[in-house]
DNA sequence: GTCTATAGCTGGATAGAC
DNA sequence: GTCTATCCAGCTATAGAC
């Protein structure tokens, strides 16, 4: 089992990257907010990027986990789409997403991070992925889509847009009205006779060589 | 006219922003990187923030300037997905996308830099919006999407796939790929016949309410 | 406009008492 | 395991010579 003062640093970071963002992380602002001392970090984790990459990890974790029951009853495209939305919404109040989107900008420059940021965001793409060959599963979409880069496509798109809340709150929610608005176009695909998924799938095929 | 050592003072802001990240900024670094008195930053720009604002806008009005035609000669969604890798390779090269990414995390807890993000954010998401407005023009997708607001989704999903890149090149080559798919669907949207479309417009009006 | 010098602070990291 | 104390590097910002 994790010490106590161990899994209060990991909450602290998470924290502190979620409200200063990875330029407010250091030792003694994480430290302080766990309500310890500073060189407690060293001792336990022995630097502040593997401090942050275990953070990193608990919160995916620990986002992923909350959010696994409402993936699970996602039985459409636009309900993936609705499903994106409350996670949006959750995480805005959380920060399990921004947690992850300060890694990734900390990430570009530091193998260490790197590492925890593109493990954080598989976690998530992995869970979407499943979900994605739930709902794709018959439709002719899933035989010309590759549902694994979809799924790695919709997680960085998330990430794409919750950055762009945090400096543009308006320009975010019409993206996010315009995605919601594409979803009909979904739903339309999904409902389509057998005779016109037909006619699609011929067609589809048709093209892509 | 801009002084020179200012001029070179944001293009080494820029540099820096590319090379180091939005950590690795500091007014000692970016006057190294420009080869001048890290007093200058001050007396130029005041702050390191305002610095950055300032690159920020230079960055992203050349590289927008510079993809400009290529824009103007998008003529179908696909082309716009193709013009989009594009794009994505040259600014692995030249990093005005990486740029507008640090700017963004740094942006979520400082409203200095915030501004400056959201403006370089809507320059691309402008340019985005007139290509799309000529190419989705007459099709059933123009009424039934909010096109500024697509415009703002797309360029977000842009700088997630960027920072995904710089963490994992491997998942986000493959959610390029996944998305080159799916432009196959959109050629096959757009190319329907005029009783397919009718069909189509019907079906999306009826949903929409 | 540009430089040196420096004040004053915060940073990571370690040594050593308890 | 946790603390105090400390080293030293790097930081922003300013004062003042040139």
């Amino acid at each position: 089992m994790v010490s106590d003062t161990k899994q209060r640093l990991i909450n602290a970071a998470i924290e502190t990257l979620r409200t200063r963002g990875i330029t407010g992380v250091s030792a003694r602002n994480v430290a302080a907010a766990a309500g310890v001392n500073q060189a407690l970090v060293f001792y336990h984790f022995g630097s502040i990027d593997q401090l942050l990459a275990a953070a990193s990890a608990t919160a995916a974790a620990r986002r992923v986990e909350a959010f696994r029951e409402r993936f699970a009853q996602v039985d459409s495209l636009r309900d993936l789409l609705a499903a994106g939305r409350e996670l949006h919404a959750a995480e805005r109040e959380t920060g399990g997403v921004a947690v992850l989107a300060q890694m990734l900008a900390g990430a570009q420059h530091d193998p260490a991070l790197s590492a925890a940021a593109s493990a954080a965001l598989e976690l998530w793409a992995t869970e979407i992925e499943q979900v994605l060959d739930r709902v794709l599963g018959g439709t002719p979409l899933a035989e010309f889509t590759d549902i694994p880069g979809l799924a790695r496509a919709v997680s960085a798109a998330f990430v794409g847009i919750e950055l762009y809340e945090g400096a543009d709150p308006q320009g975010a929610g019409a993206a996010l009205e315009a995605l919601d608005r594409l979803g009909v176009l979904l739903e339309v695909l999904e409902g389509l006779g057998p005779v016109a998924t037909r006619a699609l799938r011929a067609n589809l095929r048709r093209r892509s060589r």
